[in-house]
DNA sequence: TTAACTATTTTTAGACG
DNA sequence: CCGTCTAAAAATAGTTA
């Protein structure tokens, strides 16, 4: 029939786990584009299913929201993040959620000061990010060619 | 009343807009949540306000997707990505779609292989990737300083 | 501002073709 | 592996506190 109220945990059966993602994965993004023009918002949705597939979704570009998203999170000098619990300062904050386990406790909200440079300068540097990005991966094929010896089979970069 | 049943473009009122955002980026995120869980996949759904804040979700972290994506989505030489129409390929394929004005037309969707290098190889890498994310942003500090005359008043990197 | 409330729309699990 | 169907569940626009 059509008894549903899941419980939200692993679906066991592969085939039905594959579905389920295939549904909710569209249902995601759906979401994310109706978020986008009813809010003039930015937004990316990247998801990776078990077998390894990546399906993604952003507005003005996935490239856009993730290079926007480094810039936005990565701080200038040190490390050291200030976590505060919930934004009660001005205006300009981030919050990061890193796993899924927390059942709304708040307890695994990030929230650090981002500045003032709007959308309009960030896309000056968009093509330098992009360049970047490419360096990052020969960083990596760097990494790799060093750490791991040819012969054993492994294909160079292809990630 | 309760009259819903909107259309989705741009709401204009700026504080209906921002409500509207903050509960739909709520709902999102619960979605992407319920993804993970019950499909045991990775996803990272990244959202910039137009006050330009930024809200971000990922699992295992943000950082963890954004990285896995540049890595999937950076071609190892040449930069012609293969633009295909739906996946007929076997099994590992990348659908990435760039912007929300498409009407259901798959017009805009890519589709470029990808290697089998899995999760534990590319967890490998994840702490180069990190230091990687802060190169970016010291080029991009490097950039904006040579480009920009300080007495312009801009701060230094802030981004 | 932020948090309920709730009628209605929207999503989706499961079944079927 | 698609898509379609449907009842139930979930999300949410508009309102109120």
């Amino acid at each position: 029939m059509v008894r549903t109220k899941v419980e939200i945990k692993r679906i066991e059966d592969k085939a039905k786990r594959h579905t389920t993602f295939t549904k909710r994965r569209q249902g995601l993004f759906k979401k994310a584009k109706e978020l986008v023009k009813r809010c003039d918002a930015q937004a990316a949705v990247i998801t990776f299913s078990l077998a390894g597939n990546v399906f993604a979704f952003g507005h003005p570009s996935v490239d856009d929201i993730v290079n926007r998203y480094i810039v936005a999170t990565s701080a200038p000098e040190g490390d050291e993040i200030p976590v505060h619990k919930e934004t009660e300062k001005k205006d300009k904050d981030v919050v990061i959620e890193n796993n899924v386990d927390q059942e709304d406790e708040e307890t695994t909200s990030f929230e650090l000061p981002v500045g003032d440079m709007g959308m309009e300068e960030l896309e000056e540097f968009e093509v330098a990010m992009v360049e970047m990005k490419k360096k990052v991966v020969d960083r990596i094929n760097g990494i790799i060619s060093s750490s791991k010896e040819e012969d054993l089979g492994l294909p160079y970069i292809q990630v």
